[in-house]
DNA sequence: TATTGTTATACTCTATAACTATA
DNA sequence: TATAGTTATAGAGTATAACAATA
């Protein structure tokens, strides 16, 4: 807290004789919805931009990211593991394929999946969308110590894990 | 961390052989963004389950909320605080008038501007959510210690501040 | 000329139902 | 019967352009 300022008796007073541009956000600035909602608004504003570049949006960096960890992986295991619904992902998978930055391959031993493979150009991208995000990252948490950027990922999983 | 194990070489063997449900997202969940976001969605669904009872939605709560401590607010001002345009908040505002929730005065020396107040409806209901959302907001944070919900927020608003 | 609130509209994101082919 | 992938479609959320009334 900035200053345990005693609440202020909140006036009862309305707003308009003064009318300054800043409302008093006390109540949802206390809640963890709120606050993580506007965090990742704003990294996600800088996310678009620098990853405009290279054509991909937030979820298309996660598939080929998960993708280039995970060679091989299904469809329903991107969509279970990005909480994305399966009819979501087709056209993304599909754009992404005709890009040539994936390809598909018949499931060695399941006839209904589907394998997902980064191409060598999928590859080249996804190493250079990665090290982008790793300074993007760094400058949206700037105002973070290393420690403090830590602590906040560490307490971020623990809500949603 | 969990533990530094080394990065274990990534394998540079496919998924399929083993094929289990659970991807490697070690280097999605290196970043506030990703991170931030799964929070939020893990929230926000517990918020709407609880808040469909009172038929609120994120948004609604937020504007009420504002409107019980900052009466006499503008819809200018509800859209600079909640990072939302002005269209879209209309029939928001249009739908809670209707509801009772709130009213319209116009603005005592700016005919362009209307302030916004609660009715006493909207007073009452605006308290039993807040309460609730009190309430939802232990619950989703219960893994946490009251000191480290503390240092979230406060690393939260560093990041968007 | 700039700002508040508004309409109309378009675009994106997310969700549901239903189909096919394999298991 | 259940699952993976797909199609079509609906709904929610977010965005832009343009206007009237007022400053």
């Amino acid at each position: 807290m900035p200053a345990p300022r005693k609440k202020a008796a909140v006036p009862a007073v309305s707003v308009p004789p003064s009318r300054p541009d800043r409302l008093d956000t006390r109540v949802l600035e206390a809640l963890v919805g709120y606050n993580a909602r506007r965090a990742w608004l704003t990294v996600s504003t800088v996310f678009a931009e620098r990853m405009a570049v290279y054509g991909l949006k937030q979820v298309d960096f996660s598939v080929l990211s998960l993708l280039a960890h995970n060679p091989g992986a299904t469809s329903r295991q991107l969509c279970a593991t990005l909480d994305i619904l399966p009819p979501n992902l087709v056209s993304l998978i599909s754009a992404m394929d005709s890009r040539g930055l994936i390809e598909r391959r018949p499931h060695p031993y399941d006839g209904r999946a589907i394998g997902l493979y980064l191409t060598p150009a999928g590859e080249s991208l996804v190493h250079e969308a990665e090290r982008t995000v790793v300074e993007l990252e760094a400058e949206a948490s700037a105002k973070l110590t290393a420690r403090e950027r830590e602590t906040l990922i560490r307490l971020l999983q623990k809500i949603y894990h």
